[in-house]
RNA sequence: GUGGGUAUAGCUUAGUUGGUUAAAGCGCCAGUUUGUGGCACUGGAGACCAUCGGUUCGAAUCCGAUUAUCCACCCCA
């Protein structure tokens, strides 16, 4: 079959056999960023271009040749949103929420943009969760943020994922850092490799980010930010290390950490899965206390993170982590006769008003096909309604699972039959769940 | 942007050194008597073998280009 057109590249479609996963994974960050205290937050897919180039930075790599942005019809640079933190702190100093009591603490979950190759883990629509909180310098927002993202984590049941963290230090004594770290690899030029070399002049903490071997050995000795931090930003990072350990959460310090986008300062950090090949990332996150004022706002201490979908759908693949059961047909009505149809059709409509999940044939099948199709969408319950049923006003009520039938009638006291069976079920259904989690 | 792999029904694949009507499993539809699904059996629909061009008497098979997809670099979620 020849489609007059595809999906555009980088793109993926969510079915319908997938998407309760989503749903789940959603629903589940959402509310754990309600319990932490953050409110969602929306902003427009696209911005002024220049938002972005201010906030991710004129010189990185998603602001030069990875962004969507194009001319609308007024002549304005429009840009589909790369990231999620310039947007909501746009949107934070235009409605002036810091003049709320602080933090101000939003979360979202929005689709994202980047044109680039596609690979493993890289899209070029994505999604992530992400959250950002507003008006705190102090290391515990930085543990809080953290922790947030980690029992999110640990709550969907993923496995195999550590989180890593670091500091860059603040403008000050980064720059002293890069001083020296300029100079050491200046000692070393030609044993870099290309790329290596020319990130020496635009930005030398790449170096330490480096996978050729060459790079490897030499970054090895290379100056590390952790003996540049000034007095204040070493108190933030002991700081941020001290409540980790409190709350008894895991973490290696990885001084190569270092983050693409211009806007981060001090505490850096990345939950890394071991299951996703190339692109191990699955959620990125930081201080960026310069932003706001970069941005032509007051200055506002901040910090958040992003923590992308696909891959995390990837990883809880991988690892073959439990998701809820999709919702399925609670029970379906096969009819047999006009009459009988339009009777069902009624019952159905009932019982769907009653938010039970209810079924009938609309594509004109017999009987039996009937009966095969609702055991195909996994219906828990059939009625058969004909001739007979219509004159007696009595029908049988089929479980499909063990095949026992009962009879019951045909008037309203069904709705509150069905309904309560359908109640009880998802009693029984939480009930399940709630002691697997307790025993995991 | 650079490099490598792949491209056959809705899905997963087979297709011998180029040779007539391109296979199979799953899925879908129907039937195996009369008003009942799952199992089994039978049958059916469904593919111009990614596209375009070339080599050849003859191409799914060989060559080239394009596109798509996967993986890696780069970068990031």
């Amino acid at each position: 079959m020849a489609l007059i057109t595809k999906a555009i590249r980088g793109t993926q479609d969510v079915l319908p056999n997938d998407s309760y996963k989503w749903q789940h994974i959603e629903h589940t960050a959402m509310s754990i960023a309600r319990d932490f205290g953050y409110r969602e937050i929306r902003t427009p897919v696209f911005e002024h271009t220049e938002l972005f180039q201010r906030s991710v930075g004129e010189t990185t790599d998603v602001v030069q040749k990875e962004m969507y942005t194009f001319d609308d019809k007024g002549g304005r640079s429009i840009t589909l949103r790369p990231e999620g933190t310039a947007g909501a702190a746009r949107a934070i100093l235009e409605h002036g929420l810091y003049n709320d009591a602080l933090p101000i603490k939003v979360a979202y979950i929005t689709s994202c943009y980047r044109y680039e190759k596609p690979q493993a883990g890289r899209l070029r629509e994505f999604h992530q969760f992400g959250v950002e909180c507003f008006g705190s310098a102090e290391p515990q927002a930085d543990a809080e943020v953290i922790a947030l993202a980690n029992l999110l984590l640990k709550e969907l049941g993923v496995t195999g994922v550590s989180l890593h963290i670091n500091s860059i230090g603040c403008p000050a004594c980064r720059a002293e850092y890069h001083k020296a770290l300029k100079s050491y690899f200046e000692t070393r030029r030609d044993d870099l490799c290309p790329t290596c070399n020319s990130r020496l002049e635009r930005n030398p903490m790449r170096i330490l980010d480096c996978k050729s071997p060459e790079c490897g050995e030499i970054t090895k000795n290379a100056p590390v930010m952790m003996d540049y931090l000034c007095d204040d930003c070493r108190k933030h990072f002991d700081g941020v290390k001290g409540l980790l350990e409190a709350a008894e959460i895991q973490y290696e310090v990885d001084t190569r950490i270092v983050r693409g986008l211009d806007y981060y300062t001090r505490t850096v950090f990345e939950f890394v899965s071991d299951a996703l090949g190339a692109q191990a990332v699955v959620c990125g996150g930081g201080r960026y206390d310069g932003l706001t004022e970069e941005l032509g706002g007051p200055r506002i201490p901040a910090l958040g993170f992003g923590l992308g979908l696909e891959r995390l759908l990837m990883v809880l693949e991988a690892k073959g982590a439990k998701f809820p059961d999709p919702p399925r047909c609670e029970v379906f009505f096969a009819a047999m006769g006009e009459e009988a149809v339009k009777r069902c059709f009624s019952i159905v409509n009932h019982l769907r008003e009653g938010g039970v999940q209810a079924e009938f044939d609309t594509v004109g099948r017999g009987l039996k096909a009937q009966m095969k199709y609702a055991n195909k969408i996994g219906a828990r319950y059939t009625v058969v309604v004909g001739e007979n049923e219509l004159q007696t006003g009595k029908a049988r009520l089929k479980n499909m699972e063990t095949g026992q039938e009962e009879e019951i009638l045909l008037d309203e006291s069904l709705y509150v039959n069905l309904y309560n069976k359908s109640i009880d079920r998802q009693l029984a259904d939480m009930a399940e769940l709630l002691q697997s989690d307790i025993e995991g």
